[in-house]
DNA sequence: CTGAAAGCGCTTACAG
DNA sequence: CTGAAAGCGCTTACAG
């Protein structure tokens, strides 16, 4: 064909604003696909890493007609080895694309190294690494969440000390506690409020009571007034507070767990800050969905929003729909 | 065909799990279907009424393979003629289903039975009557929304009184304005607060400044520290604030208005309530979609979340995905 | 009423 | 390299 014609006949193509029918192409092209999940096993079926999978299985399920399929791998948070190996059971099953939460620095980029080598696309979930050549990131921005979370405490609270509270094992592994902890102080720092005296401390085993005790000294001693938890372990702190019965408490945590939002009922939490993990799993599949199978462009950044939960509000977050 | 071999026949159609390739049906029926959407004409480009209609366009775009189609009309929020004229538009288009918010109350009744005479089915979008035969409503729980931006106000306002103002020209068509005024007042009522007086005002008038000076005298004549704005017209009070340089203002306010943003970070305004507006247009034409093409079951309520939004969080609930 | 045939708008393997 | 033919998994009009 002539290169003349051919452009003409593109030309027509724009003119009449041809869009091919997909329902027709991919009925046609009988593609297919198959991704992996790579999240922490949740303790219980309450636990949070059981809802960002629930997306994923939401958005599975629309595309059933286009072939693809998930293979969901877990990981016990407190085991690096348990992660190698499930990275392992992954580049042997060589899915289209997957879906990770990256933990373990060092172990997940062993597993990043691996799938760029076998060129199948991944997609971050819950935290990220800069620069890893992740086909997208889905989550928050957890140093502006902690900004947030350090203007709400200090909307409400009058006077007294802040403690901010990590319940984690391995902090390093864990880089979006420090950000989340990085943005509360600079929030302060920044706003020149010299009312709060502001710590920090970790609590690593929570299997006995023992860090109970040690925690209750700490707001004794140091007058403190609020509470921010970095992950969504806020409630070991209401059940603190229940036991020594504790009042004029402001405290702040994350993620709309059963206990969690019912301490937040109970008028015992403040504020919780919701990342919509069902959301995230959702549009993870959709980006390695819109890569793998459709072959069109995906943004890299996908900030989640960061949602201010009181008490009036969370029954409108509590479903995904 | 016999009713036993029929039983059995269905029976193994349900242990197979057998689902319908939904790309092959829609594909062999040929079906399409024409929606019509009636808002108000929003003043600017900028203005709220664009917003929904830019998730209704999204949906639509997605849904071309399916031959679907849009029809928008818009009304004048102050003249229920334009909205009659309108109407009777639609009911000549004999659309397949109808997205639309139901101001003037009378007619968009008379709107509503021609409707279902003819066996169209509609969507409420941002506010709702109550069985109306509605298919769907699809916006924010308004009383609730009240309650928490009372919530949010008393979190920041250690004293002084609090004046709720409507800018609305026919309360009487609004009302979710009237039902986030109840919710605001009733939090103040349960919560047993009676640190602050709460006064209501309406201005109908912003076309001249003359309601600023009436303002201005109501804020220093009642010793008010607190404004609520049941719409999204928060921004003529920072203009008001500015303009005679208030200060000591807690102000709260709904909508993320390019406007309302800016007196947001400005720290002019405190608090946004955020009802995701593109995300209701979204929703509303997914719903007909589904009814309509698919003939699957749609959920009668779909409250949207009640967004919180502050200085430090705005940035993650701008853009519409 | 039943069942085979045509067709929806594409992709892809294959004959020429 | 080009182009006609077969086929994806359904629906629907139609012959029997």
């Amino acid at each position: 064909m002539a290169e003349s014609t051919r452009k003409k006949i593109l030309k027509i193509i724009e003119e009449l604003d041809y869009q091919p029918n997909f329902l027709a192409s991919t009925l046609a092209s009988k593609k297919s696909a198959v991704f992996a999940t790579l999240f922490p096993e949740p303790p219980s079926p309450e636990g949070y890493w059981n809802k960002p999978f629930v997306g994923v299985k939401k958005r599975i399920h629309e595309l059933r007609a286009y072939g693809v399929q998930i293979e969901r791998f877990t990981f016990n948070q407190s085991n690096s080895k348990s992660f190698v190996a499930e990275a392992a059971k992954i580049i042997e099953l060589q899915p289209d694309g997957v879906v990770l939460a990256p933990f373990f620095k060092k172990e997940s980029g062993q597993l990043i190294m691996k799938l760029k080598e076998n060129n199948i696309p991944f997609v971050f979930i819950d935290s990220e690494i800069k620069n890893a050549g992740q086909l997208s990131y889905i989550g928050q921005d957890s140093y502006q969440s902690g900004f947030v979370s350090a203007k709400l405490l200090d909307f409400t609270l009058r006077s007294g000390n802040i403690l901010v509270i990590h319940f984690a094992k391995e902090m390093d592994n864990q880089n979006h506690l420090v950000q989340r902890e990085k943005g509360f102080y600079d929030w302060f720092e920044k706003s020149n409020t010299e009312n709060h005296k502001i710590f920090t401390t970790e609590v690593s085993d929570t299997d006995t009571e023992f860090w109970m005790e040690k925690i209750k000294d700490e707001i004794d001693s140091k007058n403190i007034r609020g509470i921010f938890v970095t992950n969504s372990k806020v409630f070991y702190v209401g059940r603190l507070v229940e036991k020594y019965k504790l009042n004029n408490l402001k405290i702040i945590g994350h993620d709309l767990l059963k206990e969690n939002t019912d301490f937040l009922r109970k008028g015992i939490v403040q504020f919780l800050i919701c990342q919509r993990p069902e959301e995230q799993g959702y549009n993870a599949v959709n980006k390695l969905f819109r890569h793998v199978v459709q072959k069109r462009k995906v943004s890299e950044k996908n900030y989640t929003s960061i949602d201010i939960v009181i008490k009036e509000n969370v029954d409108y977050y509590k479903e995904f729909k």
